[in-house]
DNA sequence: ATGGTAAATGCCATCCACTTGCAGTAACGA
DNA sequence: TCGTTACTGCAAGTGGATGGCATTTACCAT
């Protein structure tokens, strides 16, 4: 099943807008935020109003398709495409805002920990790095 | 030193803003966005611009008495006084919102495997679990 | 191939957290 | 008590994100 017929398989159409919002997340080599999606559309000279570009993220975000993540003092959300990727974090730059991927996630053996101190039942963590690049230190 | 010594030293004034800002800030069980803040100072009668509660937050974050945190999906900010309190994360219920601290930090031993993995020097770290709480079970 | 219908789009205005500008106020050391 | 200057309050402005609504378009049934 690929991606237009898991669309189709829940009501939705492959459109014209969905499939350029799909390219461009594809395509890039770090989670964008609306804002630089639209961006990267207008570049490629692709007409889409920014509206339609948040609609189109929540709709992929429901789907499963994507992946929102919210990076800590940012103030703004970004997306990467799921794909056959497996659950991971980051790292971003504070100097020059540079994402990096990290492998592993450290947090799976924690639940049962946090259960038994908090009460709560856990769902899902958001866990992320910020330092210096590589470039900027 | 005590808080207004901190405050005075750095060349900043006690106010009667201020103390109050920091006042409920003690007196909070739980981190505390700047509308809450501020309606809680409403709530004890006590009229204070928004804008002065913003402004008052960022400086006692700049003199480290308070710790800034950003919840996952929240969409703002919170803070709670620094005091002797260690390094900690929180979780936070997808039901009604609370938010509990946890105790530990499992991350300290992490940033050696990291900065070898992303070549980044790391920084921070920003951590949040959320789930659901006992109440909302 | 076509037509009907509901999803999707575009443009509008709006919301909300947060910031900035500026004139008037007040903390506090001299 | 006075003068400097940090601080406050009010108004207006940003920027990310959302909601309303008329129009367009995907795509299934015919």
């Amino acid at each position: 099943m690929d991606v237009k017929d898991e669309i189709r398989a829940s009501g939705k159409r492959m459109t014209r807008t969905r499939r350029a919002v799909l390219s461009v997340l594809e395509q890039s080599q770090y989670p964008l935020s609306p804002t630089e999606l639209y961006a990267q559309l207008k570049k490629r000279k692709i007409a889409i109003d920014l509206v339609t570009v948040y609609r189109n993220l929540v709709t992929l975000k429901e789907l499963g398709l994507v992946t929102q993540l919210e990076l800590h003092q940012e103030g703004q959300v970004r997306y990467e495409m799921k794909e056959g990727r497996q659950h991971h974090h980051h790292i971003r730059c504070k100097s020059c805002g540079r994402i990096a991927d990290l492998l592993l996630c450290p947090l799976k053996k924690l639940t049962a920990v946090i259960e038994k101190e908090t009460r709560f039942v856990v769902g899902d963590h958001s866990l992320e790095f910020s330092g210096w690049c590589p470039r900027c230190q």
